[in-house]
DNA sequence: CTTCCTTTGAAGCCA
DNA sequence: TGGCTTCAAAGGAAG
């Protein structure tokens, strides 16, 4: 029932996702956790600590610590809470109520229900068509909206516009190519937005229009140390902006919408450039699975290419350092070797793995959790965010499970050929030595908190985290 | 400048 | 099939 298609195929329903609810019995027992929805996050980061010690006190080290047993929702905070509360409220998201109890058998809303019978959207569906794209999306659009934002992140939706009205429903349009913006994609930053960024916002925080979290609104700099002003409502508080880069906001769509000035996407030599691979032709069954899903104007040519130019983010050329580089002195010498090499990464962008659950949930409240505590170290931050995951409700995973299986089908979609093997430096069991010098008996690093109050500066006898109270 | 740290999950490979 | 490994993000720390 979740596909459309009567799920025949979807794989990407990863059956891992199901063992991770399967083998958390912990879950089970957060539903009486309420009681303890008041604990706040200084408990978090104390249990984060504590179970370094518990570690160390206890000789076993087997999953069952690196999972710790169910917590009655200890680590729920008041602000989660409170979003919780708002989210329930708004009942417009993504995961209204019931929030996908059965995943992960749960799949993609019906994206044609939107649509009328003649193939026309919907009121509704218009209405969140013609609401302002960037005025929180995930909030005020349907599922419908949204995954097509997701699918087609090129849809001007917030130009509104007239013309891309007018475009979606002239069907006879060739291309999504007459509903693109016409700006010009330019390089990602490493750190800055993931292609499916989007995704994010389906945040409960995003739910909540207008209402920006409260520690991001006097949010400062964290290298500047310059306060930044507060966040427009149109924009999402997990794209940090500085005070002249407005323009340059990258686009809560993330990957496709292209950026003045702001670098998303990495260009080839000519500006524009196939977006994908070649290998990402839209291939008979990938086809297929669009038209089955979307209106035919909403479904992209067969030649496969978007006509924008734009790639897809998690394409990292390593082009764009080598530009970078290459426009110095020494970049006219370098060798016959070299530039085979370059020739090769050319021809062979990096396509990054598409972010699982836990990634996206990280990336949604990484901002959040270094906003409310001092640290920013990401080694420390996600011990917290890998506490806080296990701490979610049920519901509240299922959200990043089904945005990753999204991802996942999204990627799948846009490079077809794509393996994560791909991305294995010097292939499978070679390089990259990781250290992972974990011994068989060893339990997850129990070194790591300690390293964590060491460095720094935290009681050592303390189990809370100071600078965090978490 | 590169690698590590740290988390979970997806995916690949090997026995 | 189970176990192991790598990579995905992030950014400070360490080498």
């Amino acid at each position: 029932m979740p596909q459309l298609n009567g799920g025949g195929g979807d794989d990407l329903g990863a059956n891992d996702e199901m063992i991770s609810f399967k083998d958390e019995g912990e879950q089970e027992e957060k539903i009486s956790e309420n009681s303890a929805a008041e604990r706040d996050l200084a408990e978090v980061k104390s249990s984060l600590v504590n179970e370094s010690e518990t570690q160390q006190n206890s000789s076993s080290d087997s999953e069952a610590e690196r999972r710790p047993p169910p917590r009655p929702d200890t680590f729920r905070d008041k602000s989660r809470d409170s979003l919780e509360e708002a989210a329930k409220r708004q009942e417009g998201g993504l995961f209204k109520n019931p929030a996908y109890p059965g995943y992960p058998f749960i799949m993609i809303p019906d994206l044609t229900s939107p649509y009328l019978p003649n193939g026309s959207l919907s009121p509704t569906a218009r209405t969140c068509v013609n609401v302002p794209l960037d005025l929180h999306l995930a909030s005020c659009c349907s599922p419908l909206m949204q995954y097509l934002q997701m699918k087609w992140p090129l849809l001007d939706v917030q130009a509104g516009s007239l013309q891309s009205r007018q475009a979606m429903k002239d069907a006879r349009s060739p291309s999504p190519g007459h509903i693109v913006s016409n700006k010009v994609p330019v390089v990602q930053h490493p750190h800055h937005v993931h292609p499916l960024t989007p995704l994010i916002t389906y945040s409960n925080e995003h739910f909540t229009p207008g209402n920006p979290p409260p520690h991001l609104q006097a949010d400062v700099d964290p290298k500047t140390g310059i306060p930044r002003p507060p966040h427009p409502p149109d924009i999402s508080p997990y794209y940090p902006l500085s005070p002249g880069t407005v323009g340059q906001i990258p686009h809560p769509l993330g990957w496709l919408v292209p950026q003045q000035g702001q670098p998303v996407y990495p260009i080839t030599t000519g500006g524009f450039r196939h977006p994908y691979p070649t290998a990402l032709t839209v291939n008979a069954s990938m086809s297929s699975f669009l038209s089955s899903r979307f209106p035919p104007h909403m479904v992209p040519p067969h030649h496969s290419l978007h006509t924008t130019g734009i790639p897809h983010p998690a394409i990292v050329t390593p082009q764009v350092k080598q530009e970078s580089s290459q426009s110095d002195v020494g970049s006219l010498h370098s060798s016959k070797h070299q530039d085979s090499k370059k020739e090769e990464e050319k021809k062979k962008p990096h396509i990054k793995k598409p972010l699982n659950a836990f990634m996206l949930y990280m990336k949604e409240m990484r901002a959040k959790v270094v906003a409310e505590c001092t640290l920013k170290e990401s080694a420390a931050i996600n011990q917290i965010l890998g506490r806080r995951w296990h701490a979610l409700s049920r519901e509240e995973q299922a959200k990043y499970y089904e945005l990753a299986r999204k991802e996942r089908q999204l990627h799948m979609q846009l490079y077809p050929g794509w393996s994560a093997r791909d991305n294995y430096v010097g292939g499978y069991g070679k390089k990259k030595k990781r250290k992972r010098d974990k011994q068989p008996g060893e339990s997850n690093d129990l070194s790591a908190p300690k390293k964590c109050r060491a460095r720094f500066g935290l009681d050592q006898q303390s189990n809370w985290c100071g600078p965090c109270s978490l």
